[in-house]
DNA sequence: GTGGTTGCAAAAGCTTTGCAATTGT
DNA sequence: ACAATTGCAAAGCTTTTGCAACCAC
């Protein structure tokens, strides 16, 4: 997903959140990662960019807001028990995940829709969303463990 | 799923598990349950059953012990923050979670076997298992929200 | 200028761990 | 009898919160 620089600002203003430095960064390392992140992931490469001033639970306060306002979801999974991130972007996806290195990697493709409907029909449940995530063992992985 | 008394200490002699009274009884609750319960939660049952000799540390070291043996799976799922555990039954099922009252029900067809046969041969996994919820509003919830 | 936002540090929760006492086989 | 298991308390984590200083509009 490429994006100009003033994009994330404007996405912020559209959803009437002013548009600080901290946020600005946060939400580009939302949108540039291919995979969910973790709070400590985005404070950790943005620093590594150089931008000291920042902290730890600014990143919770602003992906708090961020899951408020649905630019981001907050998906439950826990990675070494920390919950994960990812930027609503309008393309469905999930992940494959390695159990062994934890490596993720997206694919398109949901075969959920018709089960929802024919639940919500079963149920009464008025169904807003899902999470699904498969496990495996990645190519690398299985060549090396012998 | 009905279990006549025996059962339980023989699923972890099966597994060769000593089989303490509170072993017993936590594998008894993750059996009893139709839908997965935190660490505490079990704590909880077990100790308004009466059984006072059981601590919420053992609680988490007996569920850990029970997901290596595989009697039992952890899903990553936060509620509050908690993990869920959930007794491994051989039937395939998922839950599906209110948002609002955070209640859940199971409900029994996955259609995830395709796709991940598809996943397999264009990405190279090898495939173990995988994770879905799916959530909304339940119908009590949706009635009384006005 | 002013209300919203941030950083820091401390608190709050869930989970894990060390160790002595206890228990199941 | 002996190794495995438990309870307790303390530590380790991630995440949240209070408050004074700061900043975007």
């Amino acid at each position: 997903m490429v994006r100009d620089a003033g994009c994330y600002r404007d996405i912020l203003a559209a959803n009437g959140i002013k548009g600080t430095r901290q946020r600005l960064a946060v939400l580009k390392e939302l949108y540039s990662s291919s995979v969910p992140l973790t709070a400590d992931d985005i404070y950790i490469k943005i620093h590594d960019k150089g931008q000291e001033n920042l902290s730890l639970s600014t990143v919770y306060r602003i992906l708090d807001m961020f899951v408020k306002k649905e630019i981001a979801v907050k998906s439950g999974l826990i990675q070494g028990g920390k919950a994960l991130y990812e930027a609503v972007t309008g393309v469905h996806r999930h992940n494959l995940i390695c159990i062994k290195c934890h490596r993720m990697m997206s694919f398109d493709g949901c075969p959920l829709e018709s089960l929802e409907k024919d639940l919500e029909n079963s149920t009464g449940f008025h169904i807003s969303g899902h999470r699904m995530e498969i496990y495996g063992i990645c190519p690398e992985c299985e060549r090396s463990k012998s």
